[in-house]
DNA sequence: ATAAAAGTTTAGTCAAGGCTAAACATTGAC
DNA sequence: GTCAATGTTTAGCCTTGACTAAACTTTTAT
């Protein structure tokens, strides 16, 4: 049966599948869901033999078709709901997080495909994270660069942010970043990857973390024809 | 710790105790909560040793103030969320409780008062129940009465009903009755109770069973100044 | 190539919350 | 007032999902 904690392993799984590895290790994932990789384990099996992933013993997990679909469907509720706390009921985007979490284990289909549309369909969720479609797979997805790797001298937004948590929303709070700031990349400083940035209607020109800059997704500010994206050389 | 299991517990007590008696039998919550009373027994003593509840073994059981509070706060969540659902999701009333019931557990204050306020502070839900406020304690509550105890002769309007379960719900639904419905009471059946009613705009008068008329709160359709409620005499 | 480190699983417990069967209280009928 | 019927609690057991400690693999470093 699909109870909370069986629906947290699976969102965990799915998050680090997409992060990049192929098979993900019940280590990592123990971290995760904030338990031990004892307990884990167990868990591991049981969702192996309830037909949720493949698990090989001491090699890692891979979801199945199955629990890749169930998995997806969870972030799919995560995310409309966060869509619902800060367009709805004026929430901050770093203060959603924790209510979607118990929102997103409320099953009825019927209840998200209707939240979906009261919200107007919408593609991305207030970090900026693309929403499954109610088929269990990702709407089209936006063109979208890291700040650190986008072109100079152009006009940029900001689109979405990384691996959001409370911590980082915050952060960017302080550095007067949100979805929808526009700035210009001017430099990136070749000893750390920090970035010269500048905002509109603002002389002074700012320097940016690299720690931020990775976690920023942008778009151009307008489209514009000539996109001219950095060279390896340039970097000084 | 308020697991859900506790918060259904405690919302079975609350409601029994509401519906008449002082204490509460375990039996009876047993059957609220679809559960043994075996299992009851053994969680009743829990509760009353974490404050929740008196209880005196073999003589039922009483809220405490505490215990009290904590259901009427899951009462307000569980309304407050059907109004959403059938004012902003566009469900039907028989078709929310079963959704409200999980989305009651979700336990942030800072969620629910916003959502009171993205709902207009209403007063009552989709059933015509009185919602609780931020204070746990029942909002005014609006002039009503059972249709069976209704003035005759005088143009009344559905306010609510009573303790509406869904079979119940879709029964009024196949007559054509729903919240806000506008109806005459031209005479009380001796025999059952049954109540002869016409609906506005249409000749017909139709019976109604003692089932339905003692389970719909009435109000006057428009403020009228003489009102006339029925003496024992007239009951023929 | 092998030993230490790191990662994973197994073994043994625990608490929550359910169940059935049996023992115990209370109530009501005679 | 006693005894049967009803209601309640206790006793003993089960499942889920956690934990620690110990055993076992795999990887890494020398």
């Amino acid at each position: 049966m699909l109870t909370v904690s069986v629906e947290n392993y699976l969102k965990a799984i799915l998050h680090l599948q997409v992060e990049g590895e192929e098979r993900v290790s019940t280590t990592a994932i123990a971290q995760k869901v904030a338990s031990t990789p004892a307990s884990t384990s167990a868990m591991l099996t049981k969702l192996g033999e309830r037909g949720w992933l493949e698990h090989q013993p001491y090699h890692g997990v891979r979801l199945t078709k199955k629990g890749h679909r169930v998995a997806m469907d969870i972030l799919r509720r995560h995310r409309l709901w966060e869509c619902f706390l800060v367009d709805h009921l004026g929430f901050e985007w770093d203060q959603v997080h924790e209510i979607a979490e118990e929102l997103e284990h409320v099953g009825s289909v019927e209840l998200i495909n209707r939240l979906d549309a009261f919200l107007g369909f919408p593609k991305l969720d207030p970090h900026g994270d693309v929403i499954p479609g109610p088929n269990g797979r990702f709407r089209s997805v936006a063109a979208r660069t890291l700040l650190t790797e986008a072109p100079r001298n152009l006009e940029l937004v900001v689109v979405g942010v990384v691996d959001g948590g409370d911590a980082f929303l915050r952060h960017l709070g302080v550095l007067g970043i949100q979805l929808g700031t526009r700035m210009t990349v001017l430099e990136r400083l070749s000893f750390d990857g920090s970035l010269h940035v500048q905002y509109p209607d603002d002389e002074e020109v700012q320097l940016l973390a690299p720690s931020v800059g990775q976690r920023l997704w942008v778009d151009q500010s307008s489209p514009s024809p000539e996109i001219v994206f950095p060279e390896e050389e340039d970097l000084q």
